[in-house]
DNA sequence: CGATTATCCTGTGCGC
DNA sequence: TGCGCACAGGATAATC
């Protein structure tokens, strides 16, 4: 669920409710959720005022006043919620930080694919990811995808090639670009790569501007538990059947490796 | 390289 | 109303 505009969306709540203040503690219940250190570790961070926030695709990234970097990834079903201290924790509720003066900070995620970590000095674990997609110039696109036989949207979905981009903005990107996600990446024009990513850049910005994306099943919340709203602005994303805001054609759900694309086949060549 | 499949989990929505 | 099954925003590894 959580795509770039979701966690950024994520990100800017938690820089304003919670930047400046102190963590005063952190309890984190579960074996998954903090699963590559001992999870004992996090107590580096009480104390410690949060600096600021940050993000690299999916990845939101917590800084702290002299401790290590706190990254945390809602992968399929994580959320992240303020709540006030005391109050009763909703299920699958796996971490808990409490502030000293805004309240909690909340790591919800039925699944449990999510994540939270301690970053190594540089960021190592975040070392296999392209550029952010918001960041992305056609220049570094164009080199990614030279050569690539594989069809776009996978390697739009690639967080090796561009970090943020997921199922649903890549099909809603493709049809901004006038693009058939299953075209070789590699048969790009300059022009056309140069075209994704205004694509990328525009339908992101205003996903962002819109609070995200929430689904039928709104999974996905903000920090205070509302709804996004770019899910109205879809134009071809859960759309099956119904007719492309363009021209009327019925969207196509089309075969791309074993998942799936939205498409209008009259608007994208 | 690429495509295919499986895996980690829970929740839901559908068909019967 | 209840049951079983397919499927879901992600990431990664293994195999051919």
């Amino acid at each position: 669920m959580p795509e770039l505009p979701e966690v950024e969306t994520v990100r800017r709540g938690v820089d304003g409710l919670f930047v400046g203040d102190t963590l005063v503690d952190i309890a984190v219940s579960g074996a998954r959720t903090v699963r590559r250190h001992p999870p004992e570790r996090l107590a580096e961070l009480r104390g410690r005022p949060l600096a600021g926030t940050g993000r690299h695709g999916k990845y939101l990234l917590t800084r702290w006043d002299g401790g290590p970097e706190l990254v945390v990834h809602l992968r399929m079903s994580g959320q992240l919620l303020a709540a006030a201290p005391g109050t009763g924790l909703v299920p699958h509720t796996h971490a808990v930080l409490r502030f000293a003066a805004a309240g909690e900070l909340r790591f919800v995620d039925p699944r449990t694919f999510g994540e939270l970590f301690l970053a190594q000095p540089g960021r190592p674990e975040l070392g296999h990811l392209g550029p952010d997609a918001l960041a992305v110039t056609p220049a570094q696109l164009s080199a990614a995808l030279a050569g690539r036989r594989a069809p776009l949207k996978c390697l739009l979905v690639d967080q090796r090639v561009l970090a943020g981009i997921g199922n649903i903005y890549a099909d809603e990107i493709c049809f901004r670009a006038g693009l058939r996600p299953d075209r070789a990446a590699g048969s790009l024009r300059p022009e056309e790569v140069a075209t994704v990513v205004g694509a990328t850049r525009a339908v992101l910005t205003e996903s962002i501007a819109a609070r995200g994306s929430s689904l039928a099943d709104q999974q996905y919340r903000d920090l205070f538990g509302a709804l996004g709203s770019y899910q109205l602005n879809h134009r071809v994303y859960g759309r099956v059947g119904l007719p492309c805001p363009s021209c009327g054609q019925p969207i196509e759900r089309v075969p791309i490796g074993a998942r799936r694309a939205f498409m209008c086949a009259s608007c994208q060549a």
